[in-house]
DNA sequence: TCAGTAAGTTGT
DNA sequence: CAACTTACTGAC
């Protein structure tokens, strides 16, 4: 049995009470007694004999199913991540199932019905003096042959008190039907738009492929229209009757974004995201599993919804790194999506304007099937990309000259502008002119960001919050922000274009769905002319008037200390690029940075997304790094320094004591940020040429680790594939 | 991980 | 010796 528990292995059970072994399934719910609570587990084996001594098995107490929960696919699925990301099996499963079906709710929804009998009919008409509420009810009964709670509970309680009633007299018989099924409120469909020659070789090449394994990378630049390449494939997957599993990044599942799906297709459509209440989760779960929602359109855990009839597995965004999990069980639902369809023998399509490195690798290599959309669809053209040199011009807190004047421009040919900053606030740090002095994070190696509306100094990285002090604490001397974030920079537009109204769009002017849409609609319907922001305005939104976007700080990614950030760096860049020019006005990209000489800018403004993934791969192979290489990595934290770094010297010596072969153990190393949140973090970062020998080491090193005394007083995780190693 | 317990530690 | 902290062990 597999249990929700930390611990790495499986318990067994005798049967409960009176059941034989012939009557157990795998991939069904028992409550268990453990410890001295009771649970539930999930059945994953039955066998004659255990390893257990005979006085410590306990007999399970009760089957909650008469079915397995998870389909044979979706079941290996999971056992297979909690080995391949070694996590425990029990914790797999229970990140794989609804809430309440953890805590025991029923499989499948049942509804009462209550229908007249032949004889409740027949003797009903002929009994005189019956109660006025009987007479309604008998009313009601008579509409159709069976009804539910909601056509009685009109009548109150004396409705109910008359139904049972006629139930004990034979009257009326009561029955129960599943009630699963979701239905689509939606009827309207909008057709489908004419597809250029990309798009419709892309969607022949998948549709040829619907009855096998295949990987696709669709790889569209922005606006290309790699949407309507899903929704033409899915119809044909829907024609024939199968299930089509469409995952997207958390923030890209928008109210709009999910009208799309619903305006395309009349079948109800089950929607799964974190924001969704436990029963709302479990019923799209229950409609996806019963076949009665033939589309599902999900975040990172909708991987492990189970699929009556699986037909196609859609990952959209598949660089965009919400697909792993940051904690806990560490799985990436891109990756599982590939392993998914393969043992459903089902086609993938992993859509990207910025394809992930390993992805592309894995098309170079012929493990994918490459599909390209190189064009924007309809008479939108790519926006033009160039450099602003910060050393060559000034600037007026962050914005150089240049982009001033490409800003005036376009606002004075009736376009909209972008700005895009990676740095919320009003400035990353607020110092002291006399002293030096920079106002710290006192649970974090960082600085605070001062927010000047809210009158706050915040820690963007453990959320700590402080009044902001008049003076230096340590010399009196008058303090003055640094650096610019999206708060500063809305106010410096504001006095450069006085009368043009400008919207800021991050997490501290939006905290929730109306205020992003009130904040889109003022975009959209011309009333906001400058867009500040963050990433969050890039993901999933289109600005057809955009006609101008500027990146200020480029530079951030450039240097920094994960192997990754250069990747992410360009993946931004283009994606807030093509936000620019989606109509058919042409757009403008500035890009500002102090180093226009950094190969790998050049690189991508020279030759697109394609030359820097060509640069990047390289300088990866060279380096040794994925897709060149095999990572896992052993994080560890706890609020004593040295307790982290005796654990991982303790954990790197007994693998030292193991056959290592040609892997490497890189560190014990302090993470980036050392210090976080009051907790001392370090890590110890194992590489290898491929899969085999990492998998090996760490199925033997992990229980030896586990069993460290050293291990007691910290917190420790181990993550395969990691996406951040810094 | 979590709960239970055994074993130290402190203060009167 | 009670009250409290810390260390260790087992979950089928």
């Amino acid at each position: 049995m597999a249990i929700d528990t930390p611990l790495r292995k499986l318990f067994d059970y005798l049967p409960p009470a009176g059941t034989d072994l012939e009557s157990l399934q795998v991939g069904t719910r028992l409550r268990v007694p453990f410890g001295r609570q009771t649970v539930l587990g999930i059945l994953t084996e039955v066998a004659n004999h255990s390893e257990v001594p005979a006085n410590k098995l306990r007999c399970a107490l009760e089957i909650l199913d008469t079915e397995p929960v998870l389909d044979a696919a979706c079941f290996e699925l999971v056992r297979w991540a909690a080995q391949y990301y070694h996590h425990p099996i029990g914790e797999a499963f229970a990140a794989a199932l609804p809430t309440l079906l953890r805590q025991g709710r029923p499989l499948t929804a049942t509804e009462l019905r209550w229908g007249l009998s032949d004889s409740g009919r027949t003797e009903s008409l002929a009994t005189p003096r019956l109660g006025k509420r009987q007479i309604e009810l008998l009313a009601i009964l008579r509409s159709a042959a069976t009804v539910g709670a909601d056509a009685i509970s009109p009548l109150g309680s004396g409705g109910h008190a008359a139904l049972r009633g006629f139930i004990e007299r034979g009257w009326v018989l009561e029955s129960t039907i599943d009630a699963s099924d979701i239905s689509n409120p939606y009827n309207e469909i909008s057709p489908s738009p004419t597809l250029n020659a990309a798009q419709s070789l892309a969607v022949d090449e998948i549709c040829e492929s619907l009855n096998q394994f295949q990987p696709f990378l669709l790889y569209g630049v922005t606006g290309s229209g790699k949407t309507e390449v899903y929704l033409q494939a899915i119809a044909k997957v829907l024609a024939r009757g199968d299930q089509a599993l469409v995952l997207v990044p958390e923030i890209a599942l928008t109210p709009q974004a999910i009208a799309r799906f619903r305006q395309r297709f009349t079948v109800p459509l089950a929607v799964l995201h974190s924001a969704m209440t436990d029963l709302e989760r479990l019923k799209m779960w229950r409609a996806a599993r019963n076949g009665s929602a033939p589309l599902i359109i999900g975040t990172r855990s909708a991987i492990f919804v189970p699929l009556a009839r699986p037909g196609i597995i859609i990952v959209d965004e598949e660089h965009d790194g919400s697909y792993k999990q940051q904690e806990g069980f560490r799985y990436s639902a891109r990756d599982l999506a590939i392993l998914r369809a393969q043992r459903s023998g089902i086609p993938v399509v992993l859509g990207s304007a910025t394809p992930a490195l390993e992805s592309l690798h894995a098309a170079n290599m012929s493990r994918y099937k490459k599909l390209v959309l190189p064009q924007r669809a309809g008479a939108a053209v790519q926006p033009h990309i160039s450099i602003i040199d910060l050393k060559l011009h000034e600037s007026r807190q962050g914005i150089a000259t240049p982009s001033v004047l490409a800003i005036e421009r376009h606002l004075q040919a009736g376009g909209q502008v972008l700005i895009y900053l990676n740095r919320r606030g009003f400035a990353p740090a607020l110092y002291c002119t006399g002293c030096g002095w920079t106002a710290p994070c006192p649970q974090c190696d960082a600085r605070l960001t001062l927010h000047l509306k809210s009158h706050e100094l915040t820690c963007h990285h453990c959320g700590a919050r402080q009044a902001v002090p008049y003076a230096c604490p340590a010399c009196a001397t008058e303090l003055k922000p640094m650096g610019q974030g999206t708060e500063r920079v809305e106010d410096t537009l504001d006095e450069l274009f006085k009368g043009v109204p400008v919207v800021r769009i991050d997490r501290d002017t939006i905290t929730n769905r109306d205020e992003i849409e009130a904040a889109l609609d003022r975009v959209h319907t011309g009333d906001a002319r400058i867009l500040v922001g963050t990433q969050m305005l890039t993901k999933g939104h289109d600005f057809p008037n955009v006609t101008l976007v500027v990146i200020l700080n480029a530079d951030q990614g450039l240097f920094g200390t994960d192997f990754r950030a250069s990747e992410r760096l360009a993946q931004n860049i283009v994606q807030v690029a093509g936000r620019a020019g989606r109509a058919s006005r042409p757009g403008e990209v500035l890009v500002q940075t102090a180093c226009p000489e950094h190969p790998l800018l050049v690189s991508l403004l020279q030759s697109g997304y394609e030359g820097f993934a060509e640069t990047a791969l390289l300088e990866r192979s060279n380096a040794g790094w994925p897709p060149y290489s095999r990572l896992a990595l052993l994080r560890a934290d706890a609020p004593q320094k040295d307790s982290v770094m005796a654990f991982l010297s303790a954990a790197c010596a007994e693998a030292q004591r193991l056959p290592l072969r040609d892997l490497r153990l890189l560190g014990p190393a302090p993470a980036a940020m050392e210090r976080r949140a009051g907790r001392y973090r370090a890590q110890l970062l194992l590489e290898g040429p491929d899969r085999g020998a990492l998998h090996q080491l760490l199925r033997e090193w992990l229980p030896l680790i586990e069993t460290l005394k050293e291990a007691r007083k910290i917190r420790w995780s181990v993550d395969v594939d990691p996406l951040e190693t810094s």
